[in-house]
DNA sequence: AGGTAAATCGAAACCGGTTTCGATTTACCT
DNA sequence: AGGTAAATCGAAACCGGTTTCGATTTACCT
């Protein structure tokens, strides 16, 4: 490997000289600046960031924490398009992102252990357990953190309006005369699921239709198999809904799925409506109308917040609720009875 | 931040001893070594990783080179699981997997130099673009790599045996009686898509089977809509075929759409078999037949000859070809006429 | 008590950069 | 020619560790 101490032999200069050439110090002759970087190129030189971030406390990488203790990714998707944006901003900057882990080597170590050995300038944060005590003492400690789809003062945080999105969901069934409207919840435990529960609750309130406790059933894990298993037990009701409004596009699948399956067409005898917008929904049959959440903007979001805080532009901390749309497809209609 | 300086001054040994404590040197005193702990964690003591890599040249860091050309990350899920596994075992071990782009701080670089500044031990990469003279570039230097989906004498590859898959599945359908078995083709431009085409022809040729050209098309990027285009060119051949094999799941999930808005029936009309067993496959009506390629496996493998390589226990360059299995479901069935 | 081997410790050099601040050189002026 | 300000350069200290090798201490033996 060759280092700025064999550049600084062979040109004649210091190391001190060569170290200044590559930083655009204005005390280097512009010959002396072109001098050192040919030679550099020439040796095929490349800067040590280790050496590099050991003197200026500055390791331009950002960790990625990022775990789904409800096993199977199912949520990978929704977070590989988002970090993925994350991923170009960062990148942009001049940041590497590197994946954060509990314990290492063996040794159980926590979070916040783990960033601070390596250094790094920032985390994002994805998680679907918020309660982890080795999250806690991440959030508490000093690095800069960003959080996505869930809120807390002590951090900047970037959701989809998720509350806005139920509404959204519920209000165009309403439009299209449904008053029998059911949630496929998401679950309480995580945030957007308890968000868009509670903006379902507030949408039937609103329009003033009626709400029995069986109209919410819990669709764990935003698992096809059990949106499939919730709408089964929906179509079994003595007073059926006409229509369902899934926290999740596969959780809306599976309702789909269950009421082919029952012997239901939809969107002729039920209306479904899901929520993501996966690249899946527009390819199913009917194809599913959803809420659409804006991954590359999230990411990108996350991602200014996060790099505004390390440059230190930026004091206190954001929450930021992004918009979501609505996408009409075929998967609801009128309910029979008005039609 | 307390150093290990720190640490010496309060308990009243050198930074050498204190090191060398951490280090698990047999010539600290028991007793030393406890005191220095002690107070290393009453201080809060965390290691810099960058000090200890510029000495020690080993950063415990892996390069992730992950990178679709093809556009809308068609092949994350296989890929994030794949990859989920290949960390299991990288923590195990101490590492902390990185990313690795191209450019970065808006200067092009290439992932060689930016492997190089970062001083990665060692890469696993993925791509859908093997050509691309900056990966090549990767290839030909002395840092170790293992490859997935891929194969050449240049590293470490580990791949599904995407022909023995494919004989397989063409195999599968023949034993039910079908003659006529078309393929959707993942394209000779990717790996895997050559070498299921290749098993395809092959099993073909091998049971004596008629093979049409019109009989192999395209399927783009593995995409649903691309599959479904495909079945669509397919049912209107004069000489229809009665079974295909698409070389990916979500290939076969639009070829199935395809079959049914054409007015045919899978698996009764036409049989339907996969590659992959996504997670969606067991859900879709009918339950997809497939191949499952076993992604934990190639996962823990890629990381295990990784490995070994960094650790210098072994030599040369290893393609691995891990076995797929036949997963049946409900999409393939004796063709009618056999009935 | 004196000697020897084993156990324990630390000084110094090194890894590859950055930054401060003083020294030297150069350009320009009268 | 001499002076001054601006331009250019480099010595030295520092970031936080590791490793070699010599020095000192301890344990144990006769």
């Amino acid at each position: 490997m060759t280092t700025i101490y064999d550049i600084a032999k062979r040109t004649g200069y210091s190391p001190t000289t060569v170290s200044k050439a590559f930083n655009n110090y204005s005390d280097v002759r512009e010959k002396t600046r072109q001098d050192i970087i040919r030679t550099a190129q020439e040796m095929g030189y490349v800067p040590n960031s280790h050496a590099r971030t050991l003197t200026t406390k500055k390791s331009w990488t950002i960790g990625v924490l990022f775990i789904e203790s409800t096993g199977v990714g199912i949520r990978h998707p929704f977070f590989s398009s988002v970090i993925e944006s994350f991923k170009q901003v960062a990148v942009s900057k001049g940041y590497a992102l590197m994946f954060i882990s509990k314990d290492v080597g063996g040794k159980q170590s926590g979070y916040l252990e783990n960033c601070r050995i390596r250094g790094v300038d920032g985390v994002v944060v994805f998680l679907s357990d918020y309660e982890d005590p080795y999250f806690q003492e991440l959030l508490d400690s000093a690095i800069p953190t960003v959080i996505l789809d869930f809120e807390t003062p002590k951090s900047h945080t970037v959701c989809s309006n998720n509350m806005a999105g139920a509404i959204l969901a519920v209000d165009h069934l309403a439009s299209l005369g449904h008053r029998k409207i059911a949630h496929i919840s998401g679950g309480v435990s995580t945030f957007p699921g308890s968000e868009r529960e509670r903006g379902y609750k507030a949408s039937m309130k609103q329009l003033g239709l009626e709400l029995p406790d069986s109209y919410i059933v819990p669709g764990p894990y935003y698992s096809l198999e059990n949106g499939y298993s919730a709408m089964k037990g929906l179509l079994q009701l003595p007073d059926r809904p006409t229509a369902v409004f899934a926290s999740g596009d596969l959780l809306a699948l599976g309702a789909v799925m269950a009421a082919k399956d029952s012997g239901f067409s939809v969107p002729t005898d039920i209306s479904v409506i899901g929520y993501d917008d996966i690249d899946l929904a527009k390819y199913v049959t009917p194809a599913l109308t959803t809420i659409r959440q804006d991954t590359v903007l999230l990411g990108s979001q996350a991602a200014d917040l996060l790099f505004s805080t390390i440059d230190k532009e930026h004091e206190g901390m954001e929450a930021l609720q992004l918009p979501v749309e609505l996408i009409v497809r075929d998967s609801c209609a009128p309910p029979r009875s008005v039609e």
